[in-house]
DNA sequence: GCATTAATGTAGTGATCACTATATATAAAA
DNA sequence: TTTTATATATAGTGATCACTACATTAATGC
């Protein structure tokens, strides 16, 4: 079972979440729909189970970085290399799950799922940013988040490692100038 | 017909291309299928005409930021900001159509008209920051049309227009600094 | 061995998808 | 008037969607 979310985990990153089906998820565990439905109540309650999955893997950027200490610029440089290493076109999958997995989806249970995933991931990095920078962490935050957001959408448009690496880079010189900013 | 281009092009953007079928833009236009198909070909016809038309309307905030003159730096900034105005939800439609209008859309047709509209849109701002800066001109386009991908993606997740402006600015300022580094 | 429960597969629910064959109505040309 | 051409609507193509009713099999309890 920890496989097949692991597996749609995969799929949803990769096509996004209305572009899998359900009878394509069942096939690739190899179950067929009622134990499908048996095991996971519907095709977004498997969402809420990858994106807890997504969240506590190596794509989590922010607390990979976190764990290695250093100050606050410093973690911010290391969030945004990561991503930068991580977004690009790897077997098919592409930017990350929680930005860009559920775009345009016609469900709003699977958005509002995302949405707070997006929303914790947030206020993460907020809460760590103002233990240093108490006056300006809502901005930062966003400068950082909004970043990633927009790292996610070029690589899934194409983008590859060394233009994002680039952006990272001005991404955290700017972070370390903002956070001078009177 | 202008009025069917223009209706499409505001679906397309408000919901994303998959999420708006050719019944319902039909319905929109006053016509049945057949008419559709006889006008427009295809739906992703109709959104080739939507995507030259959105191009050509006051969404192109670049070509709206150089008309007004000045230097590079200024004229980034100035996109930048109409960026941060222009993209928070507003009647149903926020973000870019280009950046986010065929994310996750299983049609590869779509999504090859969307990305050659985006590589226009990076081509332009690229041709025009290399008569200033023709050493950084890559890197440069880089961080701004990454940056509003990020800001297209974080105004479709409900962003307000305090936090783009906000975010603009402080890309702005690393656009200058970023073009002044050796 | 037999009865009961649980799990699974088959098949199908109605809905919607992009797209089209065909028939009908209208308008222009003879 | 009669013929020809154009445009439109009706209706339906097969496919896929999330989801489920039902039948069948497997496993359990006695």
């Amino acid at each position: 079972m920890g496989r097949a979310v692991e597996t749609a985990m995969r799929l949803f990153h990769a096509r996004g979440y209305d572009a899998v089906g359900v009878a394509e998820l069942g096939a690739a565990f190899g179950i067929t729909p009622p134990s499908f439905y048996a095991a996971f109540g519907s095709k977004a309650g498997l969402l809420a189970r990858a994106l807890q999955r997504y969240g506590s893997s190596e794509a989590n950027v922010f607390e990979r970085a976190r764990a290695d200490g250093g100050s606050v610029a410093a973690v911010i440089d290391r969030t945004l290399a990561l991503a930068a290493h991580l977004y690009p076109l790897h077997g098919g999958i592409a930017g990350c799950l929680v930005m860009d997995g559920t775009r345009n989806s016609t469900d709003p249970e699977a958005r509002a799922l995302a949405q707070a995933a997006r929303q914790a991931g947030r206020d993460a990095i907020r809460d760590f940013i103002v233990t240093e920078h108490p006056k300006h962490a809502e901005a930062l935050a966003d400068l950082v988040f909004i970043a990633m957001a927009g790292m996610s959408a070029a690589a899934r448009d194409g983008a590859d490692e060394a233009s994002l690496t680039a952006f990272a880079a001005s991404i955290g010189r700017a972070f370390r100038r903002e956070a001078r900013r009177g």
